[in-house]
DNA sequence: CCCATAAGTTATCACTGTCAACATTGGAGC
DNA sequence: GCTCCAATGTTGACAGTGATAACTTATGGG
């Protein structure tokens, strides 16, 4: 007979569970620990219950990884500009955006990068990694069809910004430009500069 | 008496071995396993013998990654532009040699950035680490008395060509800037974007 | 020459990822 | 409504890890 007080042998809806748990996991970072058996454990779960959902930790780590760039590409196409709709106002804001994304959530952005999601390649190369991109060749674009921007390979102008992007999120979340060190503002004028190279 | 064919009971110079054993494993970069136990075997040594020379596995990372600050700095310090002295062809070669630093020692730079290296703020933050951030401040402050580079914040500017070499180093690694998607050369492309942000 | 101490070893602990064997349950088909 | 099966959860085990303690060896200054 089932005992009222216990939680059912059954979970329910694990999985999404122990991804909750995982994330919030995450978020707390201290430290970068992350153990399977401890979602379990806050999961209120045995330790070998997320085998039966994930074949592997790093399958976990690897959905988590996709979750995040879910969560990145909803950030950065969510973003409105308040008033003016000047290519320059979106460009900045986009790169806010971006960068503000992974200092709130610097545990998931770091596994997002690293190379701990599995076999890192597939992750990153799945559609809803490569939207993030995309959103940034669609700004590009758009910038040079208006004129704005210099008619260069879009490509690489993505991946010039894209570059500056995550480099200026991951010297953020090391804490390495810090503001005594490094001036006011340093991603602003990392964007400022970053856009008159793209101009014309 | 001792063995003359096996090796003395004193290594003798372990604390270097252990370094060189443990460079050459992150080298190989085989999934990022990196095992203090396998850094004994392979330097055969018993398991706890780098206990004597360093109080933590992450004492060691953090010691190697500050090595790898210093390699990374003479990398950049010694890079010389064939024939010509002007300063956009140095930016190319500084920005150029930052990023084969990066590609040719991938598990050192990440480890280098990576939150793994103890407290990693401590590690960036030591004077070995600001090093190379001294070199592009170097380098910019040189343009600006020069009057090719426009007269901003040094700092700001420096945290900006830091953080696209940086991004493009970190995407060329994890296989994210991949040619056939970015096109030919997304780095001299993001290097030229740059220079031209900075340039009057 | 002696012996304190640095430097290496073995043994052990708590913990982890992973797997196999077992237990429980919800629900599909009769 | 009953039965059985597959999905889901549990327990127990194993190898491997970081770390510490207790022990052993050799080296060099007095």
């Amino acid at each position: 007979m089932p005992n009222p007080t216990s939680r059912p042998y059954h979970h329910g809806d694990l999985r999404r569970t122990i991804i909750e748990t995982a994330m919030a996991m995450l978020h707390e970072d201290k430290g970068w620990q992350f153990t399977l058996r401890e979602v379990a454990r806050r999961a209120g779960v045995s330790h070998a219950a997320p085998y039966k959902h994930f074949p592997d930790k790093a399958a976990l780590l690897a959905e988590m990884a996709l979750l995040g760039f879910d969560s990145l590409h909803k950030a950065l196409t969510t973003v409105k500009p308040k008033k003016s709709n000047s290519l320059r106002d979106e460009f900045f804001a986009v790169g806010r955006a971006y960068v503000r994304f992974g200092t709130a959530n610097p545990g998931l952005y770091r596994l997002m990068f690293s190379a701990e999601a599995g076999k890192a390649v597939d992750v990153h190369l799945s559609e809803r990694a490569l939207a993030v991109f995309g959103v940034i060749t669609e700004l590009l674009v758009r910038g040079q069809t208006a004129g704005v921007l210099r008619k260069r390979d879009v490509r690489g102008q993505a991946a010039t910004c894209w570059a500056q992007m995550h480099g200026a999120t991951m010297l953020t979340i090391e804490s390495l430009l810090l503001i005594e060190k490094v001036g006011p503002d340093p991603l602003d004028a990392a964007l400022l500069t970053l856009l008159e190279g793209l101009e014309n």
